[in-house]
DNA sequence: CTGGTGTGGTTGATGCTTCAACTAAGGTCC
DNA sequence: GGACCTTAGTTGAAGCATCAACCACACCAG
């Protein structure tokens, strides 16, 4: 029910997925419900982090003061406001990251990585880079890590 | 925190992600974790099915008696078979599936999609395609389209 | 035909995500 | 300097995924 058609037919079908584009579709469905357990779960288990959790740790230690304000955090993260507010108040209950009011704007929050964050994520950053290196670019000749890469960015430019 | 040197070195770092890599990586992670929300909140809105429901729905759509067993239908999903019966039980109690034992193996449970839930499933095809045409298909050249079918057939054949 | 092991599947508790509702501060218009 | 809209963020409830434990049947060895 992905198709109605079987393929064959010249031309671009503006309704439908033509035969290439749905086992290209089928193939990327797969990725991209695979990836995301293949990464939790290497991440859980040796350094007690959701994927999520990794990459707020990780954009707050990339940032002067290791600083940013959750508006910021949730862009870099591409995750909702909401989503990270929960898992921010987790993480500054585990004292890994501290949130303070924002001077400059009252409304704002600011998470910073706390020295106790910073350590937790470089003893965790070895093991989650062997795991995507090894899960994904061993798979890959580097002309196709560009290919993917110039992929990826028109998706993302369409969402 | 995904890479301690910046770039411009020969050769294969095996540690490591270089400059090319890291930018594919980033810009990966963002589209896995984009599509999946895109297609779960146009298939909620407009259809009250989670992406994973759809699939599963399709998948038993696709088949001989529109029945497989729950292992069968978890592999082809990409699913544990926790994940699987859980949803299956949702799908189950809204008259979408009927679940059986299996006569052939007193261990396993049929799945078999109701005309009800094949009905559930037509309605919400063409909105779905259309937001995967959109959101995906078109903002790729055909030859991108072929690169992105190999690709994540490599990075399949690895997981 | 009994005991042991592996397979198929379900369940309940826990944790994370999402949705809707809400508080509070900044900006604007007059 | 209120009335109003927008922006920033939080919260609680509900839904979905994951993990560990479990049951039932199949299969094999002796």
């Amino acid at each position: 029910m992905t198709s109605h058609r079987t393929s064959t037919e010249p031309g671009r079908d503006v309704g439908w997925l033509d035969a290439d584009e749905l086992v290209a579709w089928k193939r990327l469905v797969a990725v991209v419900e695979l990836i995301p357990s293949v990464l939790d779960a290497q991440l859980r288990r040796d350094s007690g982090l959701t994927h999520f959790d990794y990459l707020v740790l990780a954009m707050l230690s990339e940032v002067p003061d290791r600083t940013l304000r959750m508006t910021a955090l949730a862009q870099r993260t591409n995750a909702t406001l909401t989503r990270l507010s929960h898992v921010v108040k987790r993480l500054e209950e585990r004292g890994l990251v501290l949130r303070f009011p924002c001077p400059e704007d009252g409304r704002a929050t600011n998470a910073r990585l706390t020295d106790e964050g910073w350590s937790v994520l470089t003893e965790a950053a070895p093991g989650h880079v062997t795991t995507v290196r090894e899960s994904i670019f061993d798979a890959l000749t580097p002309q196709q890590v560009s290919e993917l890469s110039e992929i990826a960015d028109a998706i993302l430019r369409r969402l």
